[in-house]
DNA sequence: TCCTTCTTTAGAATTATTCCAATTTCAACT
DNA sequence: AGTTGAAATTGGAATAATTCTAAAGAAGGA
C-alpha cells in the first residue's frame, strides 16, 4: 500500500471540518512535513513528495501547503526574506534560526508565557497570531 | 540649505564607527525614517526621498537602507513574505502589524521582558536578535 | 451517468530584491 | 591644486520565490 499512514487522519478531520477534499497529494505533502520536522521549504517539501508521487507539481505542493496552514495543521514560517518553511508542531512554540548551519529548531514556551506577551498589547489591540523568533548560534547537534 | 537636520549626528557618528562615508543620499533615507515613523517599504522611502533628490535610484535606496541597518540604526522588519519595512525606533519592542488596514504599530516592551523571553532557550543557544510580532486587529486609530 | 465543483497541472507572470558594469564622488596624499 | 584609489551611486539586467491562469483530471451527489 502506498498512501501514507502517519497523521492518524487528523488530516482528515481538518479537511472535512473545512469542506476540502482529502487528496493523495495533501496527505504526501503532510505526511512529508510529519515524516522529517526539519522545517523544509515549498522546493524541499516538493523534492521528497516527488520520490513517491513523481507526477506532483510545485504549484501543487504550494497549493497543499497553503491548504494545511489554512486547516491549522501546519504553520508558516518566515525568517527575513528567506523562502518560507513550513512545520507541522502545533504545540505553541518559537523558532530559532542558526544562522550558520541554516537550521531551524522549535522553542518550546512555558505555560503563561504567551498570555504574558499578549498582555503587554495595549487596550484594542486585538492579536490573532504571535509569532515570536529568534536568530544566533545553537549548540552543536550532537 | 538642503541637508536634512532631524538627525542629531547619531548617523554621522555610526558611519564614522563603521569606517563608511556619509553622503547625502543616506541623510535624506534616514531622514525620511525619521520624519515619517510609519515603517515605510523601500518604495515608500524611494517616492519621498525622490521630492529632495530627484536624482536618486532605487538600488541607492536600498543601498542606504542596508547600510542603516547594518550600523544599528534601523531595523528590517518582516511580515510574512510582504515587502521588508523600515524602522528607525531603537527602543525594544514589538510589531503589530494591523491586517485590516496593512499599518504597522510599535508595541514597546516592559523592562524585564526581553531576558525573560531570553531565559526560554535551552543551554548552548546564543540569541543575536529576538523577533517579536503580532498580527491581528488594532484599535482605530482616532 | 450527468453535472457541478474541487483539485491538479504546466507554464507564464509577478515582483521584491540583488547584481553588474560604468560613472561619479570624495578623502588622502603628493 | 592635481592625482589617485577606494567607496558610493546609478540604470538596467538578472534572480528567484511565489502566484496566477487556463486547461485537464478527479470526485461526489442527483
Ligand atoms: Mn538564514
Ligand atoms: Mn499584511
Ligand atoms: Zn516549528
Ligand atoms: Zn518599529
Amino acid at each position: 500500500m502506498s498512501t501514507p499512514a502517519i497523521h492518524s487522519d487528523a488530516l482528515a478531520q481538518k479537511l472535512a471540518d473545512s469542506g476540502l477534499r482529502n487528496t493523495p497529494q495533501r496527505e504526501f505533502v503532510y505526511d512529508a512535513l510529519l515524516k522529517k520536522r526539519d522545517h523544509p521549504t515549498a522546493d524541499e517539501v516538493y523534492a521528497r513528495v516527488k520520490t513517491q508521487l513523481p507526477g506532483i507539481s510545485l504549484a501543487t505542493v504550494y497549493n497543499c501547503l497553503e491548504t494545511l496552514v489554512q486547516c491549522d495543521l501546519v504553520r508558516a514560517v518566515n525568517f527575513e526574506r528567506a523562502p518560507t518553511r513550513y512545520c507541522p508542531n502545533q504545540h505553541p512554540h518559537a523558532h530559532f534560526h542558526d544562522e550558520s548551519t541554516g537550521s531551524t529548531h522549535d522553542i518550546e514556551l512555558p505555560p503563561g508565557l504567551l498570555a504574558k506577551i499578549k498582555g503587554i498589547l495595549p487596550p484594542g489591540y486585538d492579536a490573532e497570531a504571535i509569532e515570536l523568533t529568534f536568530r544566533g548560534k545553537a549548540p552543536p547537534s550532537r
